[in-house]
This record gives C-alpha cells, structure tokens and sequence, in this order.
DNA sequence: GGAACGCTTCGATCGGGCTCGAAGCGTCGA
DNA sequence: TCGACGCTTCGAGCCCGATCGAAGCGTTCC
C-alpha cells in the first residue's frame, strides 16, 4: 500500500525528538533559520540539516532563501492541523497526564496565553470561548462550530471580516474547536481564531514574544479583553 | 519539553511501517486479533506482538481478552482523527501523488466505498456530499460544516436521528469534512457522517466485507442512494 | 580582497530498535 | 489429560539512522 508507507514515513519523521522539537517550535505560524531551529532542538548545525532537509523532502516544511539565511516554516495549513492533533493526543497520554505540564514562571505564561499555529491559545484563549459560547455569540460541538449572528455583530463592531464558509456574503461562518493541551478544554481555532488573533495582535492587545510561542497580554488588552468578552477578573492570575 | 517528548514518542510509535499498517488497518473501527494484525503488517506474531504492546502502552490503542484471542482496536477518536489527519497529509505528498494509489480489481472497490473509521469513504461518499451540498441539505467550509433545516428534514425522513451539537433539541447539527484519500476531495465526517454510514448498513444499503475496508453497496443500496441523494448514473461505474 | 557567517556535504562512529528463532504461558477442545 | 492454538517473553543478529568533526560553498560586511 503506497499510501501506508507515506503514513510511515511521516510518522517517522515526527518521531525523532529533534525534529519534533523543530515542528513543534515552528507550531506558532513563524518561519525560523536554520541555526535558530538547531539551537531549539538542541543540535548541532550539521545536525539540523540534515533533519531540515528530510522535512523539506518530505514536504512537512517549506524554506525560503533570503541572503545567507534560509527560513524554514510549516509547509501548509493541513500539516499544522495534523501535528495539532498529534499533540492533542500526547498531551492526554498518561506520561503527559502524570504530572503538570510545565512549570516555572516561563511557562506560566504560555499557560497563560499563547499562539497555536494561527489562533490564540491557554488559559484566556479557552475564557474567551467559554464566554462567547454562554452569551451565544459562538456555538461549538464535537464537529464543529459557528458564530451566531450575534457573535457576527461583535466582531463586525470590533472591525473583524470572517471570512464565510461558502465565500458568499450571507453564508455562515464556521469555526472549529481546537483542544487546550494546558485547560484541556477547546478553544476558538479556524478561521475565526486566526482573525481573532490577528485583530489582538494589530491592536496591540496582544505582543508576541521573540522566539518564544508566549504572548504578552497588554495593559491595552486586559482591559479591551476582560470588557469585551466579560472574562472573570481573575482570569489573569497564574494558578499556583 | 515533556509534551515534546510525547508528541515524539507519538510519532516514532506510527513510523514503523509494520505498526502504521496495524493502525490503517484498524481506522474501519474494528477491534481484531493479533495473529490478524500480524498478518496485515506482514511480520511474524513474535515481531507483532513486540509492537502491539508498544501501540497500547502508548495508549493508541486498546486492548481486550475474549478467551486466547486478544481484540486489539484504536483506543479514541481522538487518536482516529489524528491518524486521519496524518493520512490527509501522506495522500498529498508528492510520492503518493506521483502514480495512482492503487491498481487492480479490488482496490477499485475501496475507490468505490470504504469505510473510513465510522463513516463512509470512497467516490459514492464523495458524490453523496457534492449532491447535499448543491441541494443545499448541507454547508462544509474549511473549517466545518452543518446540516440545514432541508437536511434535517431529509434525514429525519429516512429514520435517523443527527445528535445536535450542544445536546438540545432546537440545536444546530454539525458536521465536519474529511479529505478523501482517493478523490482528494471532501466527504462528510463527524456525527452526521457517523449516522449516515450506520444507517446504511442498517438498511442493508451497504455490506462490510470481512478484513477489508471496502464495502458493498448492494442492488437495494444502489436504488435507494442514488435516488435520495440524486446521484448520477455513473457514479457505480469504475473509471479505467 | 579578505574575514566572518550561515549552511551544507562527506565520512566515520555508535547506539537503538526491528526482526525472528526458540521457548514458555494460558486457553480451548477432545 | 493431552494436544492444538493464540500469544508473549527472551535472546541474538543486524541494519538503519542520528550524531558530530572536518571541509567546502555561497553570502555579507569591512
């Protein structure tokens, strides 16, 4: 079976731990040099180019030459969805269950906050979508979901365009509920989380950090966050 | 990274191509015996049982005695999803892209229909959604899908009951697409998708057939699909 | 032009894991 | 009770691939 053997052999470039960290590292959307990606896998130079030509081979990234450096970055969209479910599913084994995530204020706040490939992720990511849901602005289910006409309005107000399911202007606009590996409870992911994202990111609500998936949540966006989709104050204090 | 870790280990346990064989073999949802999945993958039952017990101490899979025979079946759907996705990605590479999937008589009945984990696969699957979705039974977009109130009428008319999304009854089914390996187009997945293959098989519409994903539609099933979902003639035919 | 830098290629080493034969354990049927 | 069967465990062989040093190529900067 060809296809089986394909199957294989993606497996099979995931499966070794530098690579993975390589992907993994590559999850938040950005395109990273090839000496950024062997200092995250914890490689040498020579190291990691031979993984990153695998993964090129094997079209799971896509690399762009600029000058002496050549950026590497997730090649499409399906691939980082698949390496999201392959993460959703680590992330619920028992060896990941047995003891926190992650520790230590660094990861405090990626639990707090930070991107999942296009959309927003942890602790405010998935208040944000209990929220919406419970004021109807969003509905989500085990397929799929949508924004009501409702949620529609509000991110109208807020100068957000989703895109509609079928390109027509009175069609729908679908969204889909990507799981939490830190809240283990889903969150808004799809086109109307990229959008999200993206609008948080203009407005300064939100600050990526450089080389890190963490996003700093502004003073800006606390307050534009916590009044516009009614998120709990304490929504913003780490757990202990 | 502990997650990292995880999402490697995931990884490296779908690399091998005796294990990604265990697991194709298994996405039709049926729990079969070792001595079965040894011969799937091609490996002696010592070699096999090596990987099964690494396949369910990686929790991929679940395991069941009945007497001296142990049911060995994918342990979520989750873990389905997951291998789905990554089967999406492997059906879109170049490799597999570069001849036809599969030749010969019997892989033509799985370009036909096949069962794809819990719902319906193959060019009648695919022929099925395009037919619902220009008659507007249902909407699929990047991102999800649902059935429209037409949709539910019909499908209520056949006898089958869609669980809606958020468990009320005035709720909104959802759906979601699913790549077609074979025709590298959408069919519909998810609850909807779910209830439609049962009901198939119910009806005797369609017959599983023994170790293979491939279905039969049967002279009834043929009457009765191509009339209510207004297929086209030729859709039974199989292209040269 | 020369040096520094980013990245790749080549070659050698080495460890992990896939594989199967042989043997052992539990279950079923006669 | 005995043999057949399904499956697992143990052990040894063996191959693949990850890794890094050394060297080479192209680009940038001074």
């Amino acid at each position: 079976m060809l296809t089986t053997n394909a199957f294989a052999g993606i497996g099979a470039l995931v499966g070794d731990p530098a690579r993975a960290s390589m992907l993994v590292a590559l999850m938040d959307g950005r395109a990273l040099t090839a000496t950024e990606l062997a200092t995250v896998a914890g490689v040498t130079p020579q190291t990691a180019s031979s993984h990153l030509a695998k993964l090129v081979a094997g079209e799971l990234l896509a690399v762009e030459r600029q000058g002496r450096h050549r950026y590497h970055r997730v090649a499409t969209p399906a691939i980082a969805e698949m390496i999201e479910s392959m993460m959703a599913v680590a992330a619920t084994g028992t060896i990941a269950r047995r003891r926190p995530l992650c520790t230590g204020p660094r990861d405090a706040m990626l639990r707090r906050a930070r991107t999942c490939y296009d959309h927003l992720a942890g602790r405010v990511a998935v208040g944000i979508a209990d929220r919406m849901i419970t004021r109807g602005e969003i509905r989500l289910g085990a397929d799929g979901g949508e924004v009501t006409e409702r949620g529609a309005e509000l991110l109208q107000s807020l100068g957000i365009e989703i895109p509609r399911a079928d390109g027509r202007r009175g069609g729908r606009a679908f969204c889909r509920p990507c799981l939490d590996w830190s809240e283990r409870r889903p969150h808004i992911a799809g086109a109307v989380g990229k959008a999200l994202l993206a609008h948080s990111i203009d407005t300064l609500w939100l600050r990526p950090i450089a080389g890190s998936r963490a996003v700093i949540v502004t003073p800006l966006g606390r307050d534009a966050l916590t009044r516009l989709f009614g998120l709990a104050p304490d929504i913003w204090d780490d757990p202990i």
